[in-house]
DNA sequence: TAGCGTTCAAAACATACGTTTCAAACATAC
DNA sequence: GTATGTTTGAAACGTATGTTTTGAACGCTA
């Protein structure tokens, strides 16, 4: 019987093994078990692993992707100047607050992320690159705006390398955290990374050029 | 016999392999099929796949390491100004030309820094921390002097984002490569990239605080 | 209630993996 | 030339993986 949630139980255990181990190490049967459902499950419900991996990003990818398109929008309409900061810090607030209702999603999120990047040549790349590429390259639009003397090749670059900053940091967090736990006497949290994170961006994607 | 080689074949197949597919998609079958050795080969001469992985590391890193131990000497020796250019462009050059003989080599180092650092909390990780955490923090201090005004505290996150951006940027060249031929039909090469990177980083690290 | 499509559970399947074994081939020292 | 320790080669081992199969349990409709 339809038990209210297989499908569910299966992605929401999925996520957070794959955050926390990788896709190859973690196995069907960690993510059944875990999870309470039979091993065959997987193989039923979504066809295979590949497509489970790109079932668990969707369903992360999708709300983040359609707030962003939404908030670029309101911008556009209420006449919002497109400035890095404007636009930095309303990546930012997605980031953290697209899944209000538990925020260890995000730490799990941007460690999707980076599991994600720093995947091999993979189909999960291409598959991302093809279902969020727009939403992205209008992001990288607004950016050109908010910067018009700068070369657009030279903006590229320095969104990547700002993204790569993001991404990167916080999806070794657990282990920054310890680093900073025993060298500073402080816990940190995702929050006032992303809060220390602005600053650098900004001061990154605006330096003057060489 | 001891065929001329063998565990450098080895090292030289493996560190490749990692690098394009990483750890865990990696067999042991195709690394000893490719550098034409037999399969025992790996567990005779190093134990075990982890251990080749850490040797593979060992290779890396060493050279680097000590060739930034000694330039550090050399700066403090010969009372070059500490300056986060000077430090940073340091980095850059030795980390591009840590092994001339093969320009391939750089961007086979940054792949691998990469699939480390993306890596689960897994033996890696901290291996080489307690291999290499001695280089770091000294390059820390540097740092520290070189930003007097900067809190510890703050200075470390924005190290980590710097090194965030540029691990992740040069780890993912080959599909960025694409991009950038696409969009602005300009081949690149690691070089440029790092030369881009530069001020990225200084306008990063020595932005005002909020 | 009978039939039907959907979902579940248990088992088996085929394959790939890291590792181990053991004998043969080799280099070196005596 | 023989003996000894080291390295290689081919095969096997045990295990873990993703996937498939088969039949039973279930909800729904006629």
């Amino acid at each position: 019987m339809a038990q209210p949630g297989t499908v569910d139980r299966i992605l929401d255990t999925a996520e957070v093994l794959f955050a926390q181990k990788g896709f190859a190490e973690t196995s069907l049967r960690a993510i059944t078990s875990k999870a309470g459902v039979n091993l065959a499950a997987v193989n039923y419900h979504f066809g295979s692993k590949e497509a489970l991996i790109q079932a668990v990003f969707e369903r992360f990818l999708s709300p983040f992707s359609q707030a962003l398109d939404a908030k670029l929008t309101e911008m556009e309409e209420t006449g919002v100047p497109d400035t890095p900061e404007n636009l930095l810090s309303l990546i930012s607030r997605l980031a953290l607050g697209t899944h209000p209702e538990d925020p260890q999603r995000a730490a799990v999120f941007f460690r999707l992320s980076g599991q994600a990047y720093s995947q091999p040549v993979g189909h999960l790349r291409e598959y991302l690159h093809q279902q969020y590429g727009g939403v992205f390259s209008r992001l990288q639009d607004h950016m050109q705006r908010a910067l018009p003397n700068m070369p657009p090749r030279e903006l590229f670059w320095r969104v990547q390398f700002g993204l790569g900053a993001a991404i990167f940091t916080l999806s070794g967090m657990e282990s920054l955290k310890e680093i900073s736990r025993k060298d500073f006497n402080t816990e940190v949290t995702e929050a006032d990374i992303t809060r220390r994170l602005l600053p650098f961006l900004i001061g990154g994607i605006t330096a003057p050029m060489p």
